[in-house]
DNA sequence: GTCTATAATCAGATAGAC
DNA sequence: GTCTATCTGATTATAGAC
């Protein structure tokens, strides 16, 4: 009885914490992207989950931490989300008539920064801040996060290097600015400003700033 | 003799204050620009002018007062290169080639936005907190920050408006998301990444930059 | 692990002499 | 107006009972 009631028990705490541990970074990402790093408290963050601070601190030894967490949850689901989208091998038929005109790669990359723009929309995005903080150095000092960050960004690349070759991105640009310039759609203020004027649905939104980022701001006389 | 000392002496008087106050917002600017609001300190910029923190008080109500004269100062040196801009009224014959393809006002729009990336390499664009803060109620609440923004969103907005009837500017984007757009420039975290990549220089991060604005990521297939 | 209560620190703002 | 010294409040972090 004991040999199996044990491991069960543990198990079923571990879930407990883990659980309570989801709870926390599901609030801490939320307010990280309402609020930014350094206006969030961590008081704000232990009443939103209902338990004492100090019980925060059993979980996680600093602020930083608390919101590396957050940050690194949503990296690895960025991540998934790459990956998923990588092994979808075969041409999407949806949009026939996109998809003969534009390559894979670069449906891949809209499709790409269509869903970080619906994340963001959503305020589920939690932003790095714009400058130098506490908490960019703990990020690059975070393995997880780091490592997210490099298989995002080799998955981008790559799509844009195919997307270059095909003649969709201008090839002109250097695929870091490319990659930068994709990156920046998660904490761009266009954003945050269209949806405070209230004159554009959230699907507006997305459409204005994708065409920016990807036909820019001139008309296209030949296109 | 004293009739004519006195207003003299306050003039010289009224003349340090002003120089003094000018070195306070110009440090401030250069914090602001450095490390953004929430990271500067009243002690920092009391440091960095060479007085007491206590003195800076006797000028500035306020760490966010201390901000808004620098943000009002950056807005009205804006304004007065738009304001520059807007009264040549002979279109530039600098750069035949552009010239002759592009209208008058997609050239000023593109002038401007060149000349904000420049003032941000340079470290002297003092950029808003992305998140609400603080700061933001205190420049919403001042009549001169306040009315530099109208005047320079009047400019840009006109220059938009006319560059999209003469099939510049993409006329199926809501002009105030181009102003957004542009907006969004002078807090581009692009440039900063490009910037410490250390692969580009201030040059080609603006070309690089302006293309993106304006070109977007996409090949021009028939430009 | 969770709580209440408290320490420790830091930054914005002020008092009062000169 | 400028200074040194100090106050005040907010916020991160911890001690110690349960």
């Amino acid at each position: 009885m004991t040999l199996i009631a044990e491991p069960l028990k543990k198990s079923f705490k571990a879930q407990m914490l883990e659980a309570r541990e989801h709870a926390i970074t599901a609030s801490v990402n939320r307010l990280l992207s309402e609020k930014g790093f350094d206006a969030m408290t961590v008081d704000e963050v232990a009443a939103e989950v209902g338990i004492a601070k100090a019980s925060l601190y059993k979980h996680f030894n600093s602020k930083e931490e608390l919101a590396c967490a957050a940050m690194v949850q949503a990296m690895q689901k960025a991540q998934a989300y790459l990956e998923d989208l990588n092994d979808q091998a075969a041409p999407p038929r949806l949009t026939a008539l996109a998809s003969e005109t534009q390559g894979l790669a670069l449906h891949k990359l809209k499709a790409s920064t269509r869903w970080t723009l619906q994340l963001k929309l959503a305020g589920q995005m939690p932003t790095l801040p714009s400058h130098n903080s506490s908490l960019r150095a703990s990020l690059m000092a975070s393995r997880p996060y780091m490592d997210g960050l490099m298989k995002v960004s080799d998955l981008l690349g790559a799509w844009i290097v195919q997307a270059q070759k095909e003649g969709d991105i201008n090839p002109a640009l250097p695929p870091i600015a490319v990659l930068y310039t994709l990156y920046a759609r998660a904490c761009d203020p266009v954003v945050e400003f269209l949806k405070m004027s209230e004159l554009h649905s959230n699907e507006e939104i997305i459409e204005i700033v994708m065409t920016t980022c990807f036909d820019g701001l001139m008309a296209r006389k030949n296109g």
